[in-house]
DNA sequence: TCTCAAATGTGAACGACGTCAACATGAGGC
DNA sequence: GCCTCATGTTGACGTCGTTCACATTTGAGA
């Protein structure tokens, strides 16, 4: 959760990277396989989930499927997650974690500024866009009922965090009005994340070739939404 | 659908205002009450699925319980729609009636204008925030897998186009940038989205009160972002 | 090396759900 | 008054998430 009211109170001194992003990666998976106990079946279980997701969709994910993929009997995964709730928690907070990544590799990638901001936009939209299914778990209410989890709202909050670092660092460049942080923050998340949602959504439909160039035309109109009036 | 690359070939003659959109309304129910022949069960259905989506979310929506409510069988229901999923559509169409409404009423009562434009855009979010669950129908992605049918995307098109004609006619004011109004309206309509979904997904925690105030930061952002440098 | 508790996987079963097919009932035109 | 069609009901099926009692394996301590 973001806490909008806690402007004067967050600290950004303690941000640590997380590990390397499975986000579709097909994982190994083999470490030793005796019929029973399978190894490491929890993240197994993470990354069916996230394969099955990726291609039919979150309505598709089923637990006896994710269990037939893996040979594994249907409740196998009740030794791992409390319920079918706590698989998807899990998913979205590794989609959380690349997701996190991507946005902070745009902004250092861009060399920060401007060109880091532009970047790190169309860096959130392509993400939507190349993994539709996966970002709607993180987004689309199928989680986060306040029963998410200490460690999908680190990881979550964590990727919002890039972006509040960003808008002060622009901020104290004179290149961004000087609101409160996290308001801008806000404004613009829910920017990019409204294109990222109507471009997967179907409500949009464009010729091909056109979401790279409709996610620049939105990060340019986000810029001049926060841009300050002295910078071009 | 809204079709981006057909800037040059939408009419905007073609408007017919809707009857008196039903959403949230109670509904009379009662009209030959005899144990057979429900009535009207058609739009008893939909609007007990809007209150049951209303109080308990989309996920708690059970044709059993939706009958047992109205004291009907659970397959009555088969004999409007073809399965729950058209249930929801026709649910989601009803929102859009309303929506379009709500819309079409902040920018007339406001006087359009840049008055109406924001007098819309709040409308919009606090249309979002008054009905989460019915919006998430609307966008959540549990209607519109393309199996939408021509009603709601009839009706949802018209609701966007709201948009575009207000974008329209403050282009021709000289208060709007003179870009594609389709391309403009995208983006407006995303960051207004996104902005309602951050705010009514639990993602944002604000302080009570704040929804209104910060509906109104998002949309003088928006503002901003579409405006011709020439207006103030 | 042996033992045994804890961790992990299995199988059968339950209730709820969406959906279907066969049947029952009522309304309205002839 | 009859007949047809629209409309509502009943019973059943298959799938789902979940639970419970049980089986198997692991690994720490003797």
């Amino acid at each position: 959760m973001f806490h909008v009211d806690r402007v004067n109170t967050w600290r950004y001194d303690d941000i640590v990277m997380p590990g390397p992003a499975t986000v579709a990666a097909p994982a190994p998976e083999r470490k030793r396989r005796n019929a029973y106990h399978h190894g490491n079946l929890r993240q197994a279980l993470v990354d069916q989930a996230v394969r099955t997701i990726r291609t039919d969709g979150v309505d598709a994910l089923t637990l006896r499927d994710v269990g037939a993929h893996l040979r594994v009997s249907r409740t196998a995964l009740y030794r791992h997650f409390a319920d079918k709730q706590a698989l998807l928690v899990a998913v979205a907070t590794e989609g959380f974690r690349a997701f996190r990544k991507e946005l902070a590799n745009a902004w250092e990638g861009a060399g920060r500024g401007r060109a880091g901001f532009m970047a790190q936009g169309r860096a959130y939209i392509r993400f939507a866009v190349e993994n539709p299914s996966h970002y709607r778990v993180m987004f689309g209410g199928y989680v986060a009922k306040g029963d998410c989890g200490a460690e999908l709202a680190a990881e979550s909050e964590a990727g919002f965090r890039v972006l509040v670092d960003a808008l002060i660092e622009l901020q104290q460049a004179g290149l961004v009005r000087r609101d409160p942080p996290l308001e801008l923050a806000v404004f613009v998340w829910g920017a990019v994340h409204g294109a990222a949602m109507l471009a997967i959504g179907g409500q949009v439909v464009r010729p091909d070739g056109a979401p790279e160039a409709a996610a620049a035309y939105t990060v340019e109109r986000v810029w001049d939404a926060v841009k300050t009036t002295a910078s071009r």
